[in-house]
DNA sequence: TAAGTCTTGCGCGATAATCGCACATATGGT
DNA sequence: ACCATATGTGCGATTATCGCGCAAGACTTA
């Protein structure tokens, strides 16, 4: 099942290195930014560049280097080809509608949750700063806990095992144990809840779509603490599994790996 | 400041190349389809293929491969290097709500558009499929047009002579000197107005972002035609355009390219 | 059932592209 | 003016890529 290394292109692999590192880099890296970031020769990384300004993903401006709208065009593939602009965003919208509150939808992608999209409510002036295409933790996260509970075993296992527990508020959970026992209550519930361990003062609540033991997304919120008090809980539960459910039908064909 | 072929890496060219195919073939094709869209050797797509996968950007299940939510991690990049978490999608949900409709921002990509953002409305369960990555052509859409008036006129003008206008309703506008007058009149205008000649029965109605000849974003609306009568123009387009001025700061200093 | 068609998997030698050093030039901060 | 750092590019040696070719599996048709 392992992938030989003959089975592979090593200049393709580097020149996806080189377009995963304008993540890691700030917004508009130079040549040599990039170069550190990948590790390999200026001369490689100019060639590689060059040939994503080529093809249209990069433009260079004043010997920096930034993204252009084309990237979306790849994520274009995946959301179209699972149809979420006819099967999953209305039905987050109406989710949301119901709510009160904005929802986010997010899949499982190795050692991290992507968010793969989201229903703004009309008049929230507030916002996370996250988009389509965000990577969160799942180890200190309301979704990406319901990932691990709800997820394939042996991936959670092994996350829980090794993704770091480095914390990001001083609420943050850094006991393996701990977190694992959470991730049991959430599996145990069917819904996870966590306060200020990702961000200060803010409460996630999310809910997981599929079934136990093979979920690969999961609906969620997050709101201010005092927003969501625990009477509220029961009936936003309520709302989100159901909307859960209505989202499944669109991600039940593709098994898909956690890798 | 062409590229010189020496200074471009031919296997990633290739290796993007099968990544793009993923959006002209249909939701899981095999290696022999990739093949054929490409034009590559099958061992070659193979090793490509293997190499996306071993990155995680691609699954194989069953001899058919699939896009996996990696790919948005690719998007993000872009959507935060632009700050669309904080600048952009807030003042789109304040103008959905002001509107009473949802709105959507594209962007510039070569001779199209590319949805980059939209805001949902709450109550909508209708949607036109479109999502972020969607790409819409520029000869027959409102944001297409409006785009093609406010943007750099060289560029348009190349657009206009060269572009495909290939009918897609039975209203599809096919003379090129015709729509090269529409868009004179979205230029002056300052907002541009299509009905039907994209989607039957659909108008839309859209706004530049910037200013005159350097114009790469337009901020528009898709509704049915009965929804958009002609005395409530006026105030949508005042709408819309307030909202444009808020968005412009997100769109001032990258010069951008049209290439 | 068997032939026919279309797949995927993969080994291997020749070829051609990549690699990365090295030097010249440009840029920017102190 | 100086130093540190970035970019642009030429070129020979290396090495990864290329793509043919064959074996084996899947599906269709007669």
């Amino acid at each position: 099942m392992a992938i030989a290394e003959r089975d592979m292109s090593l200049t393709f692999l580097k020149g996806m290195t080189v377009l995963q590192a304008f993540n890691d880099a700030g917004p508009a890296p130079s040549l040599a930014d990039i170069a550190r970031i990948t590790g390999y020769d200026r001369a490689i990384t100019r060639r590689l560049i060059l040939t994503l300004v080529q093809l249209g993903y990069v433009e260079k401006a004043d010997n920096r280097f930034h993204l252009t709208p084309r990237v979306l065009v790849l994520a274009g593939g995946f959301l179209r080809g699972n149809d979420f602009g006819r099967l999953v965003q209305p039905v987050l919208n109406i989710c949301a509608s119901e709510l009160g509150h904005a929802v986010a939808l997010a899949m499982v992608d190795a050692d991290h949750a992507v968010y793969v999209a989201q229903s703004t409510l009309q008049n929230s002036r507030f916002t996370f700063g996250f988009t389509v295409g965000s990577r969160i933790p799942l180890m200190q996260t309301s979704i990406g806990r319901m990932l691990l509970a709800w997820g394939d075993p042996d991936w959670a296992a092994q996350v829980l095992r090794e993704a770091p527990v480095d914390p990001v508020t001083r609420a943050t959970e850094t006991d393996r144990d701990r977190i694992a026992d959470a991730v049991t209550i959430a599996a145990d519930q069917g819904h996870a809840l966590v306060r200020d361990e990702f961000e200060d003062g803010i409460t996630g609540l999310s809910v997981p779509i599929g079934s136990r033991g093979t979920t690969r997304a999961a609906l969620g919120l997050s709101e201010p603490n005092e927003t969501l008090t625990e009477a509220e809980i029961p009936r936003l539960v309520a709302t989100l599994r159901r909307c859960a459910g209505q989202l499944r039908p669109g991600f039940s064909p593709a098994a898909g790996a956690y890798s």
